[in-house]
DNA sequence: AATGAATGAGCATTCATTCAT
DNA sequence: CATGAATGAATGCTCATTCAT
């Protein structure tokens, strides 16, 4: 039924047809993530035409197909390639063996730097992965699932550590954290202006110490 | 040319005939301002059709146009309704002269306890207003800029007070809260089994005292 | 079906309810059928909606099925009326015993005129008519054959007077006259600042003597 | 946005890939333009439906839009199609030098049997260019503008060559042959039986020598 | 005599998708 | 690999028409 050649997709994990270079479809085939990325995050998924997408990669419109077998598919595809990529990198922060803040201020940092760096498929994922039918979202839930799992933990660490208070509630904080950096990678891509480093330390502070003087945790807490 | 009865708009502030009761046509206009928010919030603006609202509605869709003259100025309607609900009640707790962390509690207790009561139209303002084109968005603009201001300003008195911290950046803190509180309304209104008062303790909590125990925040601070 | 009151038709030729008056509905019914001329001349039959003739006449859209019961109805009944006035006026002139010069500059001059007093009724049945279904045409029909007899007839007898050229042909020449005349009438109610008396008399001199010169018709016939 | 290709529109004076052929594109566009000529022909600019022009073409209605990026920009081309065809062929008339008399023999000729070649494009810009917004109107009135001044001219010379009357109104009379030619043009393609040969004669006789007598010319001139 | 409200059918337009070349 | 051409289903919107009040 559809064209698209999947015994060289860039979505398995098949041996390559030689070590160093990848095919050229594999290369082409990201470039059209990315061009679907830039039009879905700009105009939603709905808003976003296969048109749209194409005059983006420039090639012309029924030729997407070559690459994508449905507008679904690649809605799934830009969420996945966003969400694999930030997870990946998340990964290697929590691996890291450094003082809890410093590790909060890098996972800020890497959150909010990728929006800044147009990381488009990360916004898509965010604002558009529920327009995906559920038998589309599996793997999304799976990586969503250890994402949180893996800041939890490192939340939970922080608190046996002694660093954290410990009556937070790592699900909650884990949740808010992320929702706080999406906000602020909303605005950080709509407005070019805002400094991305005042940003980070900005919410990074929030995040650890909120707003109330010290003072005042003493006297009440 | 179009059949729509402007003379007796909802949006008019004009004098109603009668003190007690709204006309027909009000009444039903809001509820076909509601129908519309909860399809927008649900599907996107993109992705939802006339046909859905009027079927919410229990009308045929061509009957729609009765109500609103396009599916643009439908989302508009929504927009503005739900926002300026929002920004009038935040009013009043603003107005309110209560201890501070007090008034933190009230914001955010508002903020999410709206978004629990189904408030789709608020959910809409904040998802899909950008799908306004620009010269819809006026109104939205003052009752954005109006509400941030509010929220600012009792910022800056609890630094003034001595509450807040003096290093905190009031128009960021401002923006932060608002995200926060978004991510958890969509939270809320996707899950219902989530905790409403659990949710906006902890949010508030966060928001105030951050998340590093007491003897951190005096060994580095 | 229709809620049309059929007791007191303008159309009927029945009594009228009273020697002096016609009552309000008939008065009003002309009312109608001219507002109904104004819209279909402006934009055709198709493009007016019922909405707009309605507004012409300063009621509500549903309204107006009090005076038509459809819109084609409406279409038959301007065409009619337009015709009808027409050649009763064309009737009168015929009747007339004058030199047939002057029945040539009456019949123009009437037509023109009848145009430049804004009778949208007459550009509607001349531009529109084609437009109603055959089963609507038949007193149209009527009207148009008698008329067009009248005016071969005229002509016949400028023939046998020798007052016209022997060889024309009485059909070709009546519709001819019709025509011009038609096509002038569409430039005089689209143009203001044509004069109506040159159009006439320049009208009624091409008709009787063409343009060539004198000299020229006697060299070569 | 639009799937249309506008690349090798037949519009274009761009240089054809090959001197002999046209692209199949450009041949299709043609087919298309008539196709619409013939709907609204029949049918009057908003009494055709898309579909209409897309069974006349055997296509489907969507599909219509790849050769019309609108229903109006359609109109707009056939009219364009009809009217310069026409212009053109009456400035090979012009051109011509020949005696005024069988010149305009000529230029009846070639209007009316323009109109009985089923030239529907041509009576659709007669009789329908009026529904064009004022925007896409322009090439329109520079053709006619041309068209009208050539006219004028040419019954000038006549008239310095003593063939045609000094006191007639060049302006009028160039007017008046358009429109006697439309009239007859329009019951041309209305009644197949209607004899062109005659037509031509008896309108050419009409407009150069009128329906009086040589005897009443000569008495009353 | 007129209106508000609604309907349903029609229509222009868009767009994801297919496929021969 | 890519495109031109076409499709068909959907969808926003219009509008003649109906009818209870």
């Amino acid at each position: 039924m559809s064209q698209s050649p999947q015994q060289h997709s860039i979505e398995s994990n098949a041996a390559h047809s030689s070590v160093v270079g990848e095919t050229r479809y594999a290369k082409k085939k990201v470039l059209a993530i990315e061009a679907a990325a830039i039009v879905f995050a700009n105009k939603g998924f709905h808003g976003a035409t296969t048109e749209d997408i194409a005059s983006e990669l420039g090639i012309k419109q029924g030729s997407l197909y070559y690459y994508f077998s449905s507008k679904e598919e690649a809605l799934r595809q830009v969420c996945e390639y966003g969400f694999e990529n930030y997870v990946a990198q998340m990964q290697k922060i929590f691996s890291r063996s450094q003082p809890f803040e410093a590790k909060m201020y890098s996972i800020v940092s890497s959150h909010l730097s990728r929006y800044r760096q147009k990381s488009n498929a990360l916004k898509v994922h965010n604002d558009q992965r529920l327009y995906l039918s559920k038998d589309k979202r599996g793997r999304l839930k799976e990586l969503g699932t250890a994402y949180r799992q893996l800041l939890e933990t490192t939340l939970g660490e922080g608190v046996e550590q002694g660093v954290l208070r410990a009556d937070i509630d790592l699900h909650f904080t884990a949740y808010s954290i992320i929702g706080l950096c999406n906000a602020w990678g909303g605005n950080l891509i709509r407005d070019e202006s805002i400094d991305l480093f005042d940003t980070t330390e900005s919410c990074a502070n929030l995040i650890l110490r909120g707003v109330l003087s010290a003072q005042q945790i003493g006297t009440e807490y």
